[in-house]
DNA sequence: AACATGATAAACT
DNA sequence: GTTTATCATGTTC
């Protein structure tokens, strides 16, 4: 067995974006919401290069009530609300006032699928229950109300599990559901494993 | 008015 | 099985 190492605030804090969407594949992301445990190994992420990008909510240093999560300093939780239903989770990277961030999109199931099944209101097991990022959400619990939350715990952290892959079992492609982005949209930040049956569907 | 989505149903192959 | 269209839903700007 590998050792498991809970991923500290120095590990968010670089400002490579690109370099931690592709790292925080194979990384696990855990969840304890009232003493309920829900664990996955993530599969999918697109990277959000703040200032720069215009598919960010904080493109052009935009700053407000919503998008101040970005701003703080590397090492917490950015969610917010997406299409008055989806709760979509993202990992604040970068020194404070840097607001770059990594959306979690999709992940393989580890742990708590019961409970995982039960928010999600499915009585089979399928590959859509953590599959985008509102399912994913979803499944581990995660709202807004974990938004601005440090990544270190009680509610919400990382393990490094010491799970490893190679350049050649990662696809980047463009970022899903971004059109309004005009070219940006195709830029390649959306990171994913390419043999794992647990991504979003194109 | 726009929005970093997902479930569903209908009409395909 | 797959593609396509439609729509639910509420916060932000």
């Amino acid at each position: 067995m590998s050792k498991v190492k809970r991923l500290d605030k120095n590990y968010f804090l670089t400002e490579d974006v690109l370099y931690l969407a592709k790292d925080l594949l194979g990384k696990v992301l855990v969840t304890s919401i009232e003493g309920q445990r829900t664990a996955v190994m993530i599969t999918e992420t697109e990277a959000y290069k703040g200032p720069v990008d215009r598919a960010s909510h904080a493109f052009g240093g935009r700053r407000t009530r919503r998008t101040e999560t970005m701003y703080l300093p590397g090492g917490c939780a950015y969610v917010y609300l997406c299409y008055g239903m989806h709760h979509l989770f993202n990992v604040v990277s970068a020194p404070a006032g840097v607001p770059h961030a990594v959306l979690i999109r999709a992940g393989k199931p580890l742990e708590g699928v019961p409970l995982m099944m039960d928010r999600r209101k499915m009585d089979k097991m399928e590959k859509r229950l953590t599959a985008g990022p509102g399912s994913l959400s979803r499944a581990l619990g995660i709202s807004t109300a974990l938004d601005g939350e440090q990544l270190e715990g009680p509610k919400i952290w990382m393990e490094d599990r010491g799970i490893q892959f190679q350049e050649n079992e990662i696809t980047a492609g463009p970022r899903i559901g971004v059109d309004y982005a005009g070219e940006h949209a195709l830029w390649p930040y959306r990171f994913y494993l390419k043999s794992s049956q647990w991504v979003s569907k194109r």
